[in-house]
RNA sequence: GCGGAUGUGGCGUAAUUGGUAGCCGCGCCAGACUUAGGAUCUGGUGCCGAAAGGCGUGGGGGUUCGAGUCCCUCCAUCCGUACCA
């Protein structure tokens, strides 16, 4: 019998594709074909190499790219490393190596991966973010950033000039401005500004801007992070804790692009869940901003709320502890204790925060506020559950329909007065009434409405006293743009006196330099910032010190791979328009609202300005599932010492005495068992005392595990590498295996028991072709119908499930296939060749092998991808199921497919079996769907 | 809390979108070839039952001639998010 040789013609073909360039795109002045961009999420390059969850969506990919080739497309399928960040810079901090050195070193091992899978990235159109000719661009844009500004009359960016025109002949009148000040002044105002005056007011609008504001400080990491990158209070890489601190910082100005971000959802082909999370991390909301005068004082205190319908039920002011007001207004008596409080919520780290959320503490300042309907002195207090950077961080308290408002009310025995009639079982000693149903009580002009009707006439009401305005307000924040950190690309500003100004375009890029310590500085200074001759220039200035974000060149890298190496332009305009958008973007559900949010917003702030055509990146987007890991763990009950056969006994013994030991790989055997003699190497593994122990049922000698499954990492031990796989099945095999494995949006745990199988199909496929001294046994014998049938229910199932991304199905259909095709040894040239073109997106080595063993010249990526004709796909009869009353019977009838139900039915009544079936009861009705089946209804 | 997803044999899964539940593969059982098998081939394999037959898509209810698929309700697991006024 053959054998198979995968390992000689994977290495074979990959080295000639390479060679040939078959995988290459064609630029759009040569090619008249349409054009198909797929593209993989951006990798880091980490140093453990690729794990077998990575190529899930490379594999998946690589098939669409090459499906779309076939079928007569231009492809642009790149890879490039996302290669500046955290890793390679704290190794660099560990052992003096170069990020730079680390990062090639792990890029290498990745193509080398990726090349081993027989991935056909096309390699003319690498890039890397840290390379100084891919990072001048990301430096550009930010320039172009820093350059503008958010109008939201035209809802576009446009220039500073023109900003500075309008201030210059009509200050801020009809200024229609993204802005972070809300003051007014006048054309003589601003003209009669100093030029440093001038730009320090300018940076309110510029949509990369400096400001003094809280930020995500994280002491470990020596770092600013962004909202985006901290989760549960903790840093997302890492996960050290993040502190509140007020720093000085770059951030961008996504937030004027809120509604375009929002809006431009509903044109793209996105899952709907993810689309949801960007919604709600956007976090639009419609309410009213009004002002509460102070006693004593002259101005008043704005808040914002999204139920000004139970304006007459405000009990009380929240201000948040970092509100510029809550000390100023504070009474003498109350000042003392207020700044306690502010200090120690200040103080406290995001993780404290999060961790009593039900705690809602605050401190009265001793003052009133003025209701500005029905003059009802107020008090106001000083709480930390109210954000600062929300609304404007003060808020009314209406305890008797809000949850918060509830709590804090009831803790500081503050009043609760009803404003809306809830339903009768409502119990307001137990909670608030939030619902948005029942009428308004008690509320003056506003009684008997309905919430909806209320919020509308109270918003009317207040704008016409003027009292305050409808309002608009996002969850989301300006993103965060500097990191204290080496490993980035430098912020293009010098500064002037202080103030910021962008680098000359002509002096792209500002590389970075090399320095003696890669370590943070720890007081907010990045390392850069010790490096004199570097940061203080020749006529005076100082460089910016902080690098860009690991996003900054993720934002737009889609733009770069259509015209990778031109260094006129980041991406020359006709490329652009011929490959942009992205057709297909493949990546885990992670990136959500981090990356995907920051790429659109960079999209459209470029399509503003004419550089590019297209305001979405990615027109369609998929998240493939994770591959998770297993673990294992051993049960154990340490105070009686007996360790069990079986997992299952969390709740069969007290909950002190019940312990999961972690099994690592080398106490299990190769059919997953615990080996047995290893029971007290693991105890002294978990520091128990090893003595006296006993089995739960010392006659069994297999011993099962349980399992942990959570998310590949390197941390937790439980990585699998493709590389052996490859090894031992081939790249064929395994990129078949992970497409079988179940449906690519589904999270699955790795587990390679079914990978035989694969390999056992592509042996019996390459044995039904290739005889033993490796010649092909193609024969030109005619085809019958049957067999056509066959071929073109495959080239059916593999087109329509290709579309729908339904990889496993369609392996089993190619599996179905060669099993018909083994059942008449059918090696017919007709049926066998177009078969194996439809593997080729699968099984690249193995299809190119077969193809050119059959005398042809060129690669099977050359060729047209089969058409299935409909006629070879019916057959003439359907052999009916009968049902009777829905339940099917044994019994099947072949009718043909053409005949009509009446005819159908009247052949069923007659029959003989179907009498049979009846029993002699009577018949209420007859079903008959044609071609599917036959249902008797009977008494 | 809120939002989303998922639940089908021992396991991974499939089901023409309301029409024969379990395709394909793993595993398991039996057999063939073999010095040998973790190779290959053949047959079997949802569960209960000797069989006839009955039961069966997380649980309960409903719509329908007919429900894995639609509706209501409950449960479990996973993911995201979290004081957003």
């Amino acid at each position: 019998m053959a054998t198979y040789p995968f390992q000689e013609i994977e290495t074979k073909w990959q080295k000639y594709w390479k060679e040939e360039g078959t995988f290459r795109h064609v630029s759009p002045e040569i090619s008249t074909d349409p054009k198909y961009y797929v593209l993989d999420m951006f990798p880091y390059p980490s140093g453990a190499g690729l794990h077998v969850g990575h190529p899930l969506g490379y594999i998946a990919t690589d098939i669409l790219a090459k499906y779309y080739k076939l079928k007569g497309y231009n492809v642009l399928h790149p890879m490039g490393f996302d290669s500046f960040g955290l890793p390679a810079e704290n190794y660099a901090i560990e052992t003096g190596t170069h990020p730079s050195i680390t990062t090639e070193k792990n890029i290498q091992r990745y193509k080398e991966q990726l090349e081993m899978l027989g991935l056909g990235y096309d390699d003319t159109a690498e890039i890397r973010t840290s390379d100084p000719s891919y990072y001048k661009w990301t430096q550009w844009i930010f320039i172009e950033l820093f350059d503008c500004w958010y109008d939201n009359k035209l809802q576009r960016a446009r220039r500073i000039d023109e900003l500075v025109f309008h201030l210059s002949k009509n200050g801020t009148e009809n200024l229609f401005a993204v802005t972070s000040i809300q003051d007014s002044i006048t054309a003589d105002d601003w003209n009669s500004m100093s030029e440093p005056e001038q730009q320090k007011y300018l940076l309110n609008f510029r949509l990369a801007y400096l400001s003094f504001t809280p930020v995500n400080w994280c002491p470990a990491l020596g770092t600013v992070l962004s909202n985006e990158e901290v989760k549960d209070g903790v840093s997302e890489r890492g996960g050290h804790p993040v502190i509140r601190v007020p720093m000085r910082q770059w951030s961008l100005r996504i937030t004027a692009y809120a509604d375009r971000l929002l809006a431009g959802l509903d044109t793209v082909e996105w899952p709907e869940p993810l689309k949801e999370m960007q919604r709600n991390w956007i976090g639009k909301s419609e309410g009213l901003e009004l002002a509460f005068e102070v006693e004593g004082f002259n101005h008043g205190i704005e808040i914002f709320t999204t139920r000004p319908d139970t304006l007459f039920g405000v009990c009380f002011l929240s201000l948040a502890p970092e509100h510029p007001l809550a000390l100023e207004i504070s009474s003498i008596e109350h000042k003392k204790s207020v700044e306690a409080y502010i200090e120690k919520a200040l103080s406290r780290s995001e993780r404290d925060r999060i961790s009593d959320t039900k705690e809602l503490n605050g401190v009265f300042t001793g003052v009133y506020a003025i209701h500005p309907l029905n003059g009802n002195r107020i008090p106001i207090w000083v709480a930390d559950y109210v954000l600062a950077g929300y609304g404007t961080g003060a808020v009314m308290g209406v305890p008797a329909h809000d949850d918060r408002d509830f709590v804090f009310a009831k803790k500081n025995s503050l009043n609760l007065k009803i404003v809306i009639e809830p339903n009768k079982q409502h119990d307001f000693n137990k909670g608030a009434w939030v619902l948005k149903e029942g009428l308004i009580i008690d509320s003056d002009f506003l009684n008997g409405l309905s919430v909806e009707i209320g919020i509308q006439k109270v918003i009317q009401t207040v704008e016409e006293k003027g009292l305050g305005q409808r309002k608009i307000n996002f969850r989301f924040r300006d993103a965060i743009f500097s990191r204290q950190r080496y490993w980035g690309e430098p912020i293009p500003i010098i500064y002037k006196d202080g103030i910021p100004y962008a680098v000359s375009k002509s002096d792209l890029p500002v590389t970075l330099p090399e320095v003696i310590s890669y370590k943070p500085t720890g007081n907010g200074d990045s390392p850069l910032a010790s490096i004199s001759d570097w940061v203080n220039l020749p006529n005076g200035y100082q460089r910016e010190t902080n690098t860009m974000p690991g996003w900054a060149g993720s934002s737009w890298y889609f733009l770069r791979y259509p015209d990778s190496s031109n260094n006129q332009f980041f991406c020359a305009n006709a490329n652009e328009k011929y490959w942009m958008n992205v057709d297909f973007y493949l990546g885990g559900a992670e990136h959500a609202v981090g990356h995907l949010l920051y790429a659109r917003f960079w999209t459209k702030f470029l399509y503003d300005l004419n550089h590019i055509t297209h305001q979405e990146p990615f027109q369609r987007l998929f998240n493939q599932g994770m591959i998770l890991g297993y673990r294992y763990f051993l049960e154990v009950d340490i105070e009686r010492k007996i360790a069990f056969n079986k997992p299952g006994n969390e709740n069969k013994i007290p909950k002190n005495n019940y312990k999961k030991l972690e099994v690592k790989q080398d106490f299990i055997d190769n059919k997953g068992f615990f080996i047995k003699e290893n029971l007290n190497l693991l105890l002294e593994r978990n520091n128990l005392e090893s003595l006296e122990w006993k089995w739960e049922d010392s006659n069994t000698f297999e011993v099962e595990l349980g399992l942990y499954t959570d998310k590949m990492s390197k941390s937790l031990g439980n990585v699998v590498n493709p590389d052996d796989m490859c090894k031992t099945y081939g790249a064929d095999t395994f990129r078949m295996y992970e497409m079988f494995l179940g449906p690519l949006d589904q999270p699955k745990p790795w587990n390679t028991n079914g990978i035989s199988g694969v390999h056992s199909f592509l042996k019996r496929w390459w044995n039904l072709m290739v005889d033993e001294s490796g010649k092909l046994l193609l024969t030109d014998e005619i085809v019958t119908n049957e067999e056509n049938r066959f071929l073109h229910q495959l080239i059916k199932k593999v087109t329509d499930d290709i579309e729908k991304l339904s990889f496993n199905t369609t392996v089993s259909a190619f599996m179905i296939f060669v099993n018909k095709m083994n059942e008449s040894k059918c090696c017919k040239r007709l049926i066998m060749l177009p078969a194996v073109i439809c593997l080729a997106p699968f099984a690249p080595h193995f299809a190119e092998e077969i193809w050119m063993k059959a005398g042809n010249t060129r690669s099977v990526f050359l060729e047209k991808f089969p058409i299935y004709d409909d006629n070879f796909l019916v057959s003439n009869t359907f052999e009916y199921p009968i049902q009777i009353n829905g339940k099917t019977s044994n019994l099947r009838l072949s009718f043909d497919i053409n005949k009509n139900k009446d005819e159908i039915g009247q052949e069923v009544i007659k029959n003989e079996g179907v009498n049979l079936l009846l029993k002699g009861k009577r018949l209420l009705k007859l079903i008959v769907v044609p071609g599917r089946i036959i249902n008797l209804v009977i008494e």
